[in-house]
RNA sequence: GGCGCGUUGGAGAAGCGGCUUAACUCACCAGCCUUUCACGCUGGCAUCCACGGGUUCGAAUCCCGUACGCGUCACCA
C-alpha cells in the first residue's frame, strides 16, 4: 500500500497498531492508545492494525482477546488489518508467529548477538540484590555471556533448559526522535544483555514486537510511556537486524485522581465498566482523546469524524493527565441529552430492565408500541437530570406503581402545610372526572403521553384558579402528594407518565396520611 | 539507587520570545431563569506559569542548576 507525494515520489502509507496483552479487559489507557493510533492513521489514510501479544502464556486468555475487540468495537474504534478481519501479515496473535520468531532468532545467532544462559531464577535475583546493593544499575552481570561449550553442556545435562540472551556490544549512544517528546538518547552500555527467548521458546516481548513490527510493516509506534525504557532494547535489536526503526511516539500516562499510573488494579479502570454504568461511547472516546491531547479551537465537543480530521501528534502533550470522573461525566450527559426520545429510550432499555421495568423483554423490538411510548416520554423527563444511563434506573418508581417509596421530611412538612388538603381533594375530584390522564394499560395511538402532559398542565393551571392559589401553594403540595418528594422531573410528565388509576392510588394514600 | 520523562489555577489545557492585564472546558462560588430540581444564561475563581540563576531591550515561552512527581529497571507485556 502506498501513495505518491508531491514530488512524484512513492511513499509508505501510515501503519499503525494497537497490541495489547491479552491479559484483562481493555482498560482506559489502553483504550487511549487505541484511540491516538485510530485517529493517526485514518485520518490520513492509514492503516491501523490490532495484534495480540499473547506471549505471557500463564497469563492470556481468548475471552479477553475477546472482550478487548468488543471493547473497542463498541468504542467505534475499527481496524482495517489484524484479529477478527485478517490481512496480508496473519496469523496476527503471537503465540501463533513463533517459527517467524525463531527465523529473525536464527538471524541473530548467526551474527553473533545471541547466547544461552542457564542462571537461574534465584542467581539472578541474587545478582540483582547485590548490584542494587553496590549502587548500580541492576542489570545482567553477562555471567553466562562466554560459557565455554563443556561448561554449557555440562548445564544442559543437569537439564537445565537455556534462556536466550542479546548480546549488547558497545557503541554510540542509541538516539531517535520521538514524535511526541523530541530527540531521546539511552547509553547502551547502561543496557544489560537482556532475553529475547525463554527457556520454554516463547519470545519475550521485546524481541517479538520488534519482528511483528518489522514483518507487518509499521510506520509508526504510537504506545504509553511505560513502554519509553523498553524502547533501546528494540532499537538494538532493529539494529543488529540491519532495518530502520519506525517512527515512535511516546503518549503520557493516564493518572488516577492519586496521581499515580492507572493500572487495572485501581477498579474503575476498564472500559467495559463505563459500558456498564451507562456511559455512551462517544462521551468515553471524546473525554479520552482530551487527555493528553488538545484540539486548536474552543470546540471540546467533537464528533469522530472532526477528531480524525483535526488530530495530530503535534498536539499530544508530554506531560501525564489525571482522569477527572467529573468531566466524564460532563460529557456523558452532553451526549445523553443530545440524543432524542425514542432513540434515548432505546439506549436507555437495558438499565431500566436492570432496575426491574420490562425485564423479561429480550429487545427493543420486543416491546409494544405503548410501552415503547412511555420510555421514550420517560427518557425525555429524567435526560436532563442523568449523567450516566444507569442513573436512570432509580427514576422509574417515580413514574410508575400506585405506591409512593418514600416522603421526604421536608415534603411531610408541606402536606401538613394550610391548603396542602383542600389543593389534593379539589386534584383528586379533578382527575377522577377527567378521561384524558392515560395510563400505559390503556395507550392506543402515538402522541397520546405528550397529550396526557399537556392535560395535566391545564388541569393544574385550571386547579390554582378554583382555588385562588398560585404558583408553589399549589405545585409544592400536589408534588409533594404524588411522588412525596420536593425536587424532580416536571410534574406533568410524571402525571402523564403514571395516569389516572396509579395517581388516584396514590392520592388516596397521601390523604389517608 | 541507575536510567528516562515531566512540572501553567482543584482537573483537562491554550500558549512556540513582544498581540497575555495567561484563552477555553470541567469542578467550585454568586446571581438570573424556572411551580421544584435539573437544564440554560450571566458573572467570579492563577498579580502569575515548581524554585533559583542566566540569555535578551523584552521570557510562562530559550539555556543551566535545584526541588518535587511519575515511569522503568522480570524467562510481564
Amino acid at each position: 500500500m502506498g501513495r505518491t507525494n508531491d514530488q512524484g515520489g512513492f511513499v509508505m502509507s501510515v501503519r499503525v497498531r494497537f497490541a495489547p496483552s491479552p491479559t484483562g479487559l481493555l482498560h482506559i489507557g489502553g483504550a487511549r492508545s487505541a484511540l491516538f493510533n485510530y485517529l493517526f492513521a485514518t485520518g490520513q489514510g492509514g492503516c491501523l492494525i490490532l495484534r495480540s501479544e499473547d506471549t505471557d502464556l500463564a497469563r492470556s486468555r481468548l475471552e479477553y482477546e475477546e472482550s478487548i475487540a468488543d471493547a473497542l468495537f463498541w468504542l467505534g474504534i475499527t481496524w482495517q488489518e489484524g484479529l477478527r478481519v485478517g490481512g496480508e501479515s496473519a496469523p496476527y496473535r503471537q503465540s501463533e508467529r513463533l517459527d517467524i520468531y525463531r527465523r529473525y532468532l536464527e538471524k541473530l545467532a548467526g551474527l553473533g548477538y545471541v547466547y544461552e544462559c542457564f542462571c537461574s531464577e534465584e542467581e539472578l535475583e541474587a545478582q540483582r540484590q547485590d548490584l542494587s546493593e553496590r549502587g548500580e544499575s541492576p542489570r545482567y552481570s553477562g555471567r553466562c555471556a562466554s560459557l565455554s561449550e563443556q561448561e554449557k553442556a555440562l548445564k544442559r545435562d543437569q537439564g537445565i533448559k537455556p534462556a536466550l540472551r542479546f548480546r549488547v556490544r558497545p557503541g554510540a549512544p542509541l538516539l531517535f526522535a520521538d514524535a511526541v517528546r523530541g530527540t531521546i538518547g539511552f547509553d547502551r552500555n547502561g543496557i544489560g544483555d537482556f532475553i529475547i527467548m525463554k527457556s520454554d521458546g516463547v519470545p519475550t516481548y521485546n524481541f517479538a514486537v520488534v519482528i511483528d513490527d518489522l514483518e507487518m510493516k509499521v510506520t509508526h509506534v504510537v504506545r504509553g510511556e511505560e513502554h519509553l525504557s523498553n524502547t533501546p532494547c528494540q532499537l538494538l535489536i532493529w539494529e543488529a537486524l540491519g532495518f530502520t526503526p519506525p517512527q515512535y511516539a511516546h503518549i503520557s500516562l493516564i493518572l488516577n485522581s492519586e496521581g499515580k499510573k492507572m493500572s487495572k488494579r485501581d477498579g474503575d479502570t476498564s472500559v467495559a465498566y463505563y459500558r456498564d454504568q451507562g456511559y455512551l461511547p462517544e462521551a468515553v472516546l471524546n473525554f479520552l482523546v482530551l487527555l493528553g491531547w488538545s484540539p486548536t479551537g474552543d470546540q471540546e465537543i467533537l464528533t469522530l469524524a472532526e477528531l480524525k480530521e483535526q488530530f495530530s501528534l503535534a498536539r499530544v502533550s508530554k506531560a501525564p493527565a489525571v482522569f477527572d470522573r467529573d468531566k466524564l461525566d460532563y460529557m456523558n450527559s452532553c451526549y445523553i441529552r443530545s440524543r432524542k426520545g425514542e432513540e434515548l429510550a432505546e439506549l436507555l432499555l437495558p438499565f431500566v430492565q436492570r432496575a426491574g421495568l420490562f425485564a423479561d423483554r429480550t429487545s427493543w423490538a420486543g416491546l409494544e408500541s405503548r410501552e415503547r411510548e412511555w420510555l421514550a416520554v420517560f427518557a425525555e423527563a429524567v435526560k436532563e437530570r442523568i449523567k450516566t444511563l444507569g442513573e436512570a434506573g432509580q427514576y422509574i418508581d417515580l413514574f410508575r406503581g400506585a405506591e409512593i417509596r418514600s416522603f421526604e421530611e421536608e415534603a411531610r412538612e408541606v402536606l401538613r402545610g394550610a391548603n396542602a388538603r383542600v389543593v389534593l381533594e379539589a386534584f383528586r375530584r379533578m382527575v377522577e372526572a377527567a378521561p384524558a390522564l392515560n395510563q400505559m394499560g390503556e395507550l392506543n395511538q402515538m402522541g397520546e403521553l405528550d397529550s396526557a402532559a399537556a392535560a395535566a398542565k391545564t388541569m393544574m393551571k385550571q386547579l390554582g384558579k378554583d382555588l385562588g392559589l398560585k404558583g408553589k401553594d399549589v405545585f409544592m403540595p400536589l408534588r409533594a402528594g404524588v411522588t412525596g418528594q420536593m425536587h424532580g422531573p416536571d410534574l406533568d410528565k410524571i402525571l402523564a407518565l403514571l395516569g389516572k388509576e396509579d395517581i388516584l392510588a396514590r392520592l388516596e394514600k397521601t390523604l389517608s396520611l
